[in-house]
DNA sequence: TATAAATATATTGTTTATCGATATATTGAG
DNA sequence: CTCAATATATCGATAAACAATATATTTATA
């Protein structure tokens, strides 16, 4: 399965879930679903938006785990 | 903007995209259009499928290109 | 250079699922 | 206990993946 983790950044950075969803113009509602791993699918303008706020790679926040 | 870069890996692999596609299960042109980073958004089922027959991880294959 | 193989592009239709908007429940800090 | 942060839940609209298919273009190779 894709794994996404922001706690590691977030902690890093000093910000909450609600101050990254406003700077990435998304809900608190539909990050808290992205951050845990609820998703389906992420459209890379959100991708995009998040590594842009938190000044990362995707590789920073998504992991593939072989089960 | 987001780049996916597939290149490498399956010359590392000696894989074709064609070859890729089947083994990931969907059409060689879909896979194109991700490859060429036309796509808007990606499954993580589609990821996933990826990296496992990449045997990769998403920050492999992910970059974030500030512009 | 001709031919085939690999890849890119294009189109249409179906199906899926993000994301907005919103409400509410749950958790945690103080 | 109170309040803020986060998670969960609906619903609807819209966007877009992906299938299927055809075809153009590029690349390899005989």
């Amino acid at each position: 399965m894709i794994k996404i983790n922001l706690d590691l950044l977030l902690l890093k950075r000093k910000m909450s879930v609600t101050e990254l969803s406003k700077r990435v113009g998304i809900t608190q509602a539909n990050l808290s679903i992205l951050k845990t791993s609820k998703a389906k699918a992420i459209r890379f303008s959100t991708l995009e938006k998040i590594c842009q706020v938190l000044d990362c790679q995707p590789g920073d926040i998504l992991e593939y785990v072989a089960e």
